[in-house]
DNA sequence: GAAGACCCCTCACATCTGTGAGGTCCGCCC
DNA sequence: GGGCGGACCTCACAGATGTGAGGGGTCTTC
């Protein structure tokens, strides 16, 4: 399995530097950017590629917040993961996201006794989508994108966007085939009740959308 | 060609009851409905059915204006042709109605020497889309939305509602083959220079609702 | 009344779509 | 370790889609 691109984004240079060691050494992760400054995060091209952004919530006076800073990389890569490191209270976190931004947003507390082996775990599972910001819900229970895998999310919200299928193929660098496997799942799951008179396609988008609205104003990606 | 149907609202008894003999002895329209009542005139299957309305501007104290009731019209049948008809000033016309829904309305002077077969006409010509009340444009450089026929904007506005082409077919009473041209014909109207990468229906969807898009809040037909 | 312009329709054809069936490869749990 | 459940993948196939070509109406304009 392809190792886990991750960011990280930490004030405390003491911290930063052990951490970015103990990263470095773990072969399930690829550290592509380890910084202490909002800006310097928030490098497009670093995002994209990214599969998870591993932030520390207070990063000092003069700089946004790591929430803040997460919702911003979520502009550039919407399926981003995000890890929101604090040693206080993590409940700011389900105050401050939109409930609809809210899949793949975990939380890691900082403690004396943390293991490299966690961290990487919370990562990886981030990546895929984990959400572990309000308490989780049984299988059935969870809502639609909650159900939905990251590459189908991705892959729906690339057709969102008006994309061929065979483009969203090319550019996630999978089959046409793989690519319409991932939109019929996604129909199933965003439109369950397909009426005879339905545009499957349409309606799926459509939920899509709803579902994804953010309430500030956009500027594309 | 089918008599072209058409709902009168005209508050003056005297005047609607010349101007209804008058219609019914056209071949070219059909009266489906004259009342000075505008409630009488929201009758969504009466809407539905008819192609154009003829409305007096002022209905007098107590209801809604010629204007609003077109708009209210255009909920049920969101192409049905509006004629407003008055003695005073028509630039309260151009002023009350959002741009993006002019399509398809007209207006008439009430003037003495007013020929039914003129009224017949502009009936007609509403029908089909004629919009008279900002000054006409060159064939060219008409928008968008008033370079499509009725019945390409009929089958676009029911595809961006979510509806398949063969039920859009069954509705209208057109072949599902017939539903594929128009929409083949508004693809080309709505995205003129279409990206390899694009997704033609979608973006061709997301045009159309961004041209009706409506400022009032909706709740749907 | 011939010539054009539109509009609507059918047909044919290449291509695209949605989905069922069935494979591989993980990580997880007795 | 064996079994299970997910996520991904390929393949095949019926059916839907987009468009060019071409026919038939109805107006309008010389």
């Amino acid at each position: 399995m392809r190792a886990t691109r991750v960011i990280y984004v930490e004030n405390d240079p003491a911290l930063r530097g052990i951490m970015t060691a103990l990263l470095e050494e773990s072969p399930e992760v690829e550290l592509i950017l380890a910084t202490g400054l909002a800006h310097e995060a928030l490098d497009p091209d670093a995002i994209r590629l990214a599969d998870v952004a591993l932030i520390d919530l207070a990063l000092g006076s003069g700089q946004m917040n790591g929430i803040d800073l997460g919702l911003a990389m979520r502009k550039a890569n919407e399926n981003i993961g995000i890890v929101i490191h604090s040693q206080y209270s993590l409940d700011t976190v389900a105050r401050s996201v939109p409930p609809a931004a809210l899949i793949g947003w975990s939380t890691l507390p900082k403690s004396g006794d943390m293991f490299i082996e966690d961290v990487v775990h919370i990562l990886r599972e981030t990546a895929k989508g984990l959400t572990s910001v309000p308490t989780s819900l049984s299988r059935d229970e969870r809502s639609p994108l909650e159900r939905m895998t990251v590459r189908q999310r991705a892959v729906m919200g690339m057709t969102a966007a008006g994309i061929k299928p065979q483009e969203v193929a090319r550019r996630l660098a999978i089959s046409h085939d793989a690519v319409r496997q991932d939109l019929s799942a996604a129909y199933r799951v965003l439109v369950p009740d397909v009426q005879p008179a339905d545009d499957l396609r349409l309606r799926a988008v459509f939920t899509y959308l709803e579902l994804t609205r953010r309430d500030d104003a956009q500027d594309g990606l």
